[in-house]
DNA sequence: GTGAAAGCGCTAACAA
DNA sequence: TTGTTAGCGCTTTCAC
């Protein structure tokens, strides 16, 4: 019996008479032959029904952010509509090992929240597969999801300008590669590797200048990873500084969950005493009441998951933006006042 | 020049001169070559460079619980740490699509929490490639990680036993792969198909029967779905068939919180006037002050991979049991007493 | 409905 | 140090 015969039996059942599929199957059972080798398959009909995941932030920090485990879902059920494999490429942010990328036999990667000088990334993009990108970096000519990051965050701004807050600190995530976990110049702002950190940065220095506020004095706190006890430790730094803030600006609900621990730790009043905001929308925040932008994470993951996987035949590439909403909380009023002397009647 | 040396070039650039190589990559970029195919390499060394992970839970769910993200993430760990991929296989409690699992190019399976008869099970024992299997089912031969379920559910049991509870009910997650929510009857218990909770309902009948309850009038509630949502509506079903219950034993965190959330929705105190106990230890469930059983879920992914990516010249399979421990908390008491009348001096 | 032959792109022996 | 050769296991024309 042919090959040919064998492999019509296990991929084209209609190429055959059913008879003799049942009896091809039925030998190859008691052969112990185990089927069609993948990756064999793979090789001849080039398509590895599988699409890469490149991540590099920390998984177990990954793991904890709802945002990012959103983004993970609505990417894998796309994945799951589609009956590829998800396949996570393995890279932390210390790691300099490119070669998983180059391993990976995927159709396919999807970039998830990567600063614009990974060496990660420059493997993906020597790939000649299509690639999509969630978040950051931009990069011309790729296909992009992700929200308006500068728009939101003025929304914020704004918000918190109207409130009548001008004594404003802000709490960012990492912006390089390097670790620095303390306060940042202005040059580390406006040249970091995190485009949307750079582009919240940017946006909020553009609307608190337009409200009067000379940015250059405002205190911005970094921290390399991303936990709530990063985010605490940050409104720490940051308040133990400058005492006469009225309002922490984060850059994601997980450091401002973190700030309101730190603020409930000193016995300051939220909003009463200071007004924190968030960015994201993650379950927790919203159940905490945080004032912050809401951004649809699964719906992030699931757009790139398509995108990705429809983007066989396309010329130009595409750029999905997803709507953001801000929801105010109970976290943000108006400045502490400072009492007045009443000079009565 | 030949294929050798530019394969060599790549893979072993001690097989050849600094300069040489640097000429070649230097040509190869400028030629458009995007280095070896990962496909090709994969059939040609025969390593894919992948573990598949195949979980058949409906990924929404497993996303939202986090005794499952905790196991992912502790195989994507030992995954990172060897250099190899995690590929997701896409499978779903209704798909009977097996075609992912043969498609699947990987070097070995982590099987997580499925039932004994699932069509996926199936095509995975059918590959050539070592297997480890998590929590269920227990397949002889085949490695696995996992609690001493038994054992601690019986723990479990005495706790709520020696606290004085004789009229308990029971929340279940699923028992087979239909649907079924709503009480479960005795056959139903014995021949479910998700080991895991077969086991845990064995235990709980032992333990009951030798404290004299007759397991017969034990309501069992199944929820086809593990969301908290399910432990509700699961809690307010027996409790609006059986109110005279003083104890709600559930078979996962997840259910539990829904128990409690419906015993606050009712009036009910717990522990006061019911006393509810999950299983696996979440952290929501710890803050909540459940009375659990915490399993290391970090712990259980980790060592199912380093279990499978270490497989490779193992003779017996191997069986690792994870350290159980009850967690007591604030959710379990004595049963409220009906008030008695008093005759006073 | 079935079989023969070509070749996907690579790596590993071995030879030079 | 470099080149030659032989497949890895499969799918896919194409001829029968």
């Amino acid at each position: 019996m042919s090959r040919t015969t064998v492999s019509n039996a296990y991929n084209r059942p209609d190429q055959l008479s059913p008879e003799l599929r049942r009896r091809v199957l039925e030998t190859a059972r008691r052969l112990g032959y185990p089927g069609p080798d993948p990756v064999a398959r793979s090789l001849r009909t080039r398509k590895a029904g599988a699409v890469g995941l490149l991540l590099t932030e920390n998984l177990s920090y990954a793991f904890r952010d709802p945002a990012a485990v959103g983004v993970l879902e609505g990417l894998a059920l796309a994945c799951e509509d589609a009956g590829v494999g998800l396949h996570l490429v393995p890279a932390s942010p210390g790691r300099e090992d490119v070669a998983a990328v180059h391993r990976a036999g995927v159709d396919g990667f999807v970039v998830y929240s990567v600063p614009d000088d990974d060496p990660h990334l420059a493997a993906v993009m020597q790939r000649p597969v299509p690639t999509v990108i969630v978040d950051q970096p931009r990069i011309e000519g790729i296909d992009r999801v992700g929200p308006d990051d500068a728009a939101a965050t003025t929304e914020i701004a704004q918000h918190i300008v109207s409130l009548g807050h001008r004594q404003v600190g802000v709490l960012c995530m990492r912006l390089a590669r390097e670790r620095n976990d303390d306060f940042v110049p202005p040059e580390r702002q406006s040249s970091a590797h995190f485009h949307v950190q750079r582009i919240r940065l940017e946006a909020l220095a553009t609307a608190f200048s337009a409200a009067g506020v000379d940015w250059s004095t405002v205190p911005v706190v970094e921290r390399f990873d991303h936990t709530v006890d990063d985010g605490a430790s940050a409104a720490r730094q940051l308040l133990d500084a400058h005492p006469q803030v009225t309002a922490l600006i984060c850059t994601s609900d997980i450091l401002a969950l973190g700030a309101m621990a730190e603020a409930s730790r000193r016995g300051l009043r939220v909003p009463a005493d200071l007004t924190v905001t968030g960015f994201d929308g993650i379950a927790e925040a919203e159940r905490a009441g945080l004032t912050t932008v809401h951004q649809p994470v699964l719906e992030k993951g699931k757009a790139a998951g398509k995108l990705l996987l429809g983007s066989a035949d396309r010329l130009a590439p595409k750029i999905i933006t997803l709507k953001t909403e801000l929801r105010v909380g109970s976290t943000s009023g108006p400045p502490r006042t400072i009492e007045q002397p009443w000079f009565g009647p």
